[in-house]
DNA sequence: TTGTTTGTTGCGTAAAATGATATATAGTTG
DNA sequence: CAACTATATATCATTTTACGCAACAAACAA
């Protein structure tokens, strides 16, 4: 038994939906299964009803879901006592996030910490991914929150978090573009591609990703236009002035998302990668510490 | 976190000696030092105080053990309630156990499973190793905690609880075998082995086993006497007639264990494999099955 | 029927845990 | 003070476990 299968249990049990449980712990939904189905061996008792359409918890799942929600709260309360015992960690901490990033995963970073560290008091700015390691290693700020660099210094400490595929995105309205695409087929080619006005970000990760994309496909874009933030890519997308490019993790949380449509391209494009990044020597400040720990934890397996 | 170290963590923490919880955990000692520095490093905090020397639990350690104690408790409160809501197991359960495997493996198991099925009535019935198949299948036995045999009829099914190496034992007492052993290097070579007196055990796996090393080493050992059940064999090396194997286990709970002297030999001896041995139809029977998996758990990991 | 959703299974791979052995160091003994 | 013992940890190779992907199966929907 591990705190992680727990957490796991809760979210299914709540969720009743394996597909979003594993989204929200980080799995594949074939990982969710085999955790419970681990579970179930070790309590010798079956926690759920299921078929393929329908999921529901016993009444033994029942009974397991109240221990598991107290081992849980236990679990973190004790962290906290020994924390607090050895010094109640407070101060200031400057983080700086990128706008795409801020979304999921700082969030998903902060839900833990906040309730861990209360006393920390967290200065967050947002800004343009392009600006992020300048202004760790020159700004005040202890940590970055952006895609991975292409190239990092000795004195950088990179940590990922997770990875988001970039998306083509294509308006959802009928438009000129729109009817180029519905002529050919539902995998657009670069031939095809090369042929539409595309919507890049000015500069950053993804704007480097995607051209040695077009490069490996030896197409050539026509630039409709560069716009700054992936936000505003998704918005320009959606008035039909031409197809975008952004990370998937953009699209989840933009309201935007149901008026563009996102289309499969052939070979897939990359996926931009997420992680922090801190100075070394940094890393000695036990606020920059605990911040570090905290948001690898909460995307890696162990609380 | 999981339950296994916490386990180990509050064994340490009452032995304070790494290599003696290994032995109880059926681990190494690293594997319980580095276990450790895992908990150590989830919680964020050192819980012992250790050098090569000494063993302390920090404050922070006691904190955390109140808090481990507590966990465990709940996981085997929860467990007893989850099988308590399908059915108070109870009724009659025959174990034929022998002689050798019924001191630490049989007692290992059945400290979990006395507390977890107290409605369980055991009928515990010890032997010769070689009678335990034929107890089992003919016999009213559910199952037997023995030796692997080297084949298995497929309607039997076996499980590996444990291993034993087999240990070569002197007298520890001035005598003829002993001044002839002391003659020659420190690891005895196997023509020396040749030229001593062996007691062996009459039949069974053990006596397999040797003669099996014995025609490898291609010696043709001297047998002195065949006696039935290992610890005859102790009690008869430490009268000094001569040189015998034994499995450690049994050597570990032997009274007379002070009596003889443990000599390596090159190329060293095979281990015995302890395990389970069930008729696969009887597993349906839950009581049965209930025995099997606790018997399991308390010999890998789960508990 | 055909298509979609969704839990499970098989399989290859990646990560984690383990044991054996080596190493370092503190205490003990002669 | 040197030799020796005891013991926690580091290193390395091996084994075990967990995971993601893709294929599959079953249940519903159109």
């Amino acid at each position: 038994m591990n705190l992680k299968e727990l957490q796991t249990f809760i979210h299914l049990s709540q969720s009743l939906h394996f597909g979003h449980t594993g989204d929200a712990m980080h799995l594949s939904a074939s990982a969710v299964s085999r955790s419970i189905m681990r579970l179930e061996e070790q309590v010798g008792v079956a926690l759920f009803e299921r078929d393929n359409r329908r999921v529901q918890l016993t009444a033994a799942g029942r009974e397991f879901l109240r221990y598991a929600e107290q081992a849980v709260v236990n679990w973190q309360s004790v962290l906290q006592r020994l924390h607090i015992q050895g010094e109640a960690l407070q101060g200031e901490l400057g983080v700086f996030c990128s706008v795409t990033a801020s979304y999921s995963v700082l969030s998903n970073i902060l839900e833990v910490f906040r309730q861990r560290y209360p006393a920390i008091e967290l200065k967050l700015h947002t800004g343009d991914q392009a600006d992020a390691i300048e202004r760790i290693v020159e700004g005040g700020e202890d940590l970055g929150i952006t895609a991975k660099p292409k190239q990092l210094s000795s004195r950088l400490l990179y940590q990922e978090l997770t990875r988001s595929p970039l998306r083509l995105l294509v308006p959802n309205i009928p438009c000129a573009v729109n009817e180029q695409i519905a002529a050919v087929a539902e995998v657009l080619s670069p031939e095809v591609l090369a042929s539409l006005p595309f919507i890049l970000p000015e500069r950053g990760v993804a704007r480097t990703l995607i051209e040695q994309w077009f490069r490996q496909q030896q197409i050539k874009p026509s630039v409709y236009a560069q716009v700054s933030g992936h936000e505003a890519i998704v918005s320009t997308v959606a008035l039909g002035l031409g197809i975008g490019v952004v990370p998937e993790l953009v699209l989840a949380t933009s309201f935007l998302r149901e008026r563009v449509r996102v289309i499969p391209v052939e070979p897939a494009l990359p996926s931009m990668e997420v992680g922090m990044i801190v100075l070394q020597q940094r890393l000695s400040n036990p606020l920059v510490k605990a911040f570090w720990d905290c948001a690898r934890s909460s995307y890696s397996s162990v609380n």
